[in-house]
DNA sequence: TATTTCTGTTAGATGAATCTAACAATAATA
DNA sequence: TATTATTGTTAGATTCATCTAACAGAAATA
């Protein structure tokens, strides 16, 4: 039924990949690395030792020492590359720091499925194999991401279209959800201002790409009432003031 | 100890996001809608609901409609706009399939940090306000990836660095993992050959930007022995040949 | 050899999340 | 109103993953 992947179950997944680990420095795995290497009793990894022998996915008898088979290594390295895979996204790419990625990784690393894996394998080679677009990244986004660690702080703006005004070419064309009239719709664009509203905006829902529809405008004392993949939500004028979108659906009126 | 959000677990979140789901078109939740959107039991909804009102996160009594406090509702926006990110990120930007993005998205949505998605947002706006970017993406790492969909087939060799040839700059540089010589390191660029060799590869933790190094050649028959971080690892000389290196640390002889 | 220490195992408990089966309360219908 | 769904709850069981405490076996030391 919930069997994902035929009685291998995260916890379990996990142990292999740490004997892989162990196995990588000792040559031989022992309960007591398993238990430090995961930060868990020894009185826990003895039952996953036996039901990851009657997997036939380690070797293993009472008190002896612990080898993986040929599919529990298999197991183990997809864990590991999955593992990897992700934390590289994190760190390299979106720029989180090491050990939130790290902790990030071990969560996730359970539930990528093999075809995102394979697409986000394909999506480093990618990026290596095409000078411009590591350049961009790097430059463009990288620099701006700096921004976002010095909290509230504003990222140099030749070069970061995100917060703040930025570089925004197309600045022209966005305007702020506070000037949507009622019954118009927008597509988000982005978020400007500094990193606390940024994140109470996303932790809502607000988040590039996603329409907006605006029910009641707001005043300074009277909060917005909008609609957001249908579920309606009140937001402060303030707010609404720094979520910039590209109009559709101009139905109503026209603001500035 | 291991309450990673204040007694707030991941089967909590799905709850909280599937009450919100349901107040999006009915005008109520209840315990038989709830059941239904997440695929199980009504008697397993009950002490899930009796739980989350303890935490004060949705009000309820015995028999009664469901409703959200202002705390549930905050988790589950977050909780939902989490799993939006993850989707969009599956689907708009690795390609990965819909129905497939979702399950990842739904399992993943639960350990992604709050920084990590802060910083996910920000890469789709990102992308959104480079027009460079977001053509260098589609028209290269996009039509690559349909390539991989036809199973085993070859993408369109002027646009796709990735599989085969393709475009690559920097080919010349490039060399066989099978060409290495013993002891010499290389760092892995790409995986040339068709969808299930790649993936294989992969699953072993043939990534690109991981660093193996050779123990022993192979031959016809002998498979190569490499090290990748740490572990060893036995492959066919056929998958040796399809790993494309970019060589480091050029210590023992030179080959073409 | 005897003793101590370290390592691994077992027994028993806990907590989360689920289920089925039986029951109760409410709503819909005859 | 009486009967029949429908809906929600409870009781009790199961599975997984963990824990602590007590014990057993092996190795190191006296």
């Amino acid at each position: 039924m919930s069997d994902p992947k035929n009685g291998v179950t995260g916890s379990l997944e996990d142990y292999l990949e740490a004997i892989l680990r162990i196995l990588g420095t000792s040559s031989v795995a022992r309960v007591r690395d398993i238990a430090d290497n995961l930060q868990v009793s020894p009185a826990s990894v003895t039952p996953a030792m036996k039901r990851l022998a009657e997997l036939d996915l380690i070797r293993y008898s009472k008190r002896s020492y612990i080898e993986l088979t040929e599919k529990g290594a298999g197991i183990a390295r997809r864990t590991a590359a999955r593992h990897r895979l992700l934390s590289r996204f994190l760190t390299e790419i979106l720029g989180t720091e090491s050990t939130q990625a790290e902790e990030d990784a071990c969560a996730m690393e359970h539930h990528l499925s093999d075809s995102s894996m394979e697409r986000l394998a394909a999506f480093f080679e990618f990026i290596a194999a095409c000078p411009e677009l590591g350049r961009l990244l790097e430059s463009g986004f990288g620099s701006c991401l700096e921004g976002l660690d010095q909290l509230g702080s504003r990222c140099s703006k030749a070069v970061c279209p995100i917060i703040d005004t930025g570089c925004g070419e197309e600045q022209g064309d966005l305007s702020s959800l506070a000037e949507l009239p009622p019954g118009c719709s927008g597509t988000i664009a982005r978020i400007k201002g500094g990193r606390a509203d940024r994140r109470s905006l996303i932790d809502m829902g607000f988040i590039q790409g996603v329409e907006v529809t605006m029910d009641r405008p707001g005043s300074d004392e009277l909060p917005c009432i909008v609609r957001l993949d249908g579920y309606r939500l009140d937001i402060p004028l303030s707010a609404a003031l720094i979520v910039l979108l590209r109009r559709v659906d101009v139905t109503g009126g026209g603001s500035a």
